[in-house]
DNA sequence: CGTTAGCCCTGCTGGC
DNA sequence: TGCCAGCAGGGCTAAC
């Protein structure tokens, strides 16, 4: 499940890739990609815009449009972004959702198996509003022990639940949370306002950290995540506790456990996380 | 306002 | 071996 540290994976491959370059066409095979607006309509604003960066924001990765405009795409569950120099090398059209066309400068491939992902348009005055939706960006410096704490304060709902939140601190899913919450040493169900200050800090830390070594890895691969280049990530080989129900916890050798919160599945170890 | 349940979707898994 | 209910979950909306 793409989150924050492969939609950076993926934005610092496709960063050289596509800055400067001129969107020639658009393909659209499944149409609820760009819903609700209809196929030719996305092709007719895209068609002749330059792409002047790529940004991140959360789990958005954001492909900024000369004229101030802004295609942004969300991979949600399953979806794949891969860059191909030759239109023709890409034999592999199952799942195709999207195809953006650089000409002569390779093309943008957006797969997705379960059709969650979306790719959308902001005109300039949308950008910031859509974007104040979400919460704090975790690898930003600004992200300190200080802005958790007041994050924190108060709630009662779990941490795992407030971890991925996207409108508290935007980029953190599934994965990230569990992984976070071991490395902190705190459990999962722990009302979000009952931390001490020691272990806002751990949290905090544990955050940055957990987030800062996927991204190293390239991201996670469980099942379909693949980065622009077509290749799997490798931080799933260092889970420390995400999917590892019932095998020895990293930490004191004891049994990892799996929990429902919030309706998702939770893995933490009891001896270690109080 | 804070929080949670249900929905979208498709492929895989597990139980019989 | 074959079948199919149930599960997976990010983000949005409705509802409490």
């Amino acid at each position: 499940m793409p989150e924050l540290p492969e939609v950076e994976t993926i934005r610092r491959q496709l960063e050289s890739l596509l800055t400067g370059k001129t969107i020639h066409g658009v393909s659209i095979p499944d149409p609820s990609v760009t819903a609700p607006l209809p196929p030719r309509a996305f092709g007719r604003r895209l068609r002749g815009k330059k792409i002047k960066a790529l940004s991140r924001r959360g789990k958005y990765l954001r492909l900024e449009l000369d004229g101030g405009g802004m295609l942004v795409i969300h991979l949600r569950m399953t979806g794949v972004l891969t860059f191909a120099r030759k239109y023709d090398k890409i034999s592999e059209r199952r799942h195709l959702r999207l195809v953006i066309d650089f000409g002569g400068g390779g093309a943008l491939f957006f797969r997705d198996q379960r059709r969650f992902g979306t790719a959308a348009i902001l005109e300039p005055e949308e950008i910031k509003p859509f974007f104040d939706r979400l919460g704090l960006e975790p690898l930003e410096r600004s992200f300190s022990p200080d802005i958790l704490a007041k994050l924190l304060a108060s709630r009662k709902r779990p941490l795992k639940s407030f971890l991925i939140d996207q409108s508290m601190i935007a980029g953190i899913g599934n994965i990230y949370a569990d992984e976070a919450l071991f490395r902190a040493r705190i459990h999962p169900l722990r009302p979000a306002g009952s931390l001490s200050t020691a272990e806002v800090r751990r949290l905090n830390r544990a955050i940055k950290a957990t987030l800062a070594e996927a991204i190293s890895l390239a991201g996670s691969s469980i099942d379909t995540y693949r980065d622009a280049r077509g290749r799997r990530g490798r931080f799933q080989e260092v889970f420390r506790i995400h999917r590892r129900a019932g095998e020895p916890c990293p930490g004191c050798g004891g049994t990892v456990r799996k929990i429902k919160v919030g309706g998702r599945g939770t893995y933490f170890c009891p001896a270690c996380q109080k």
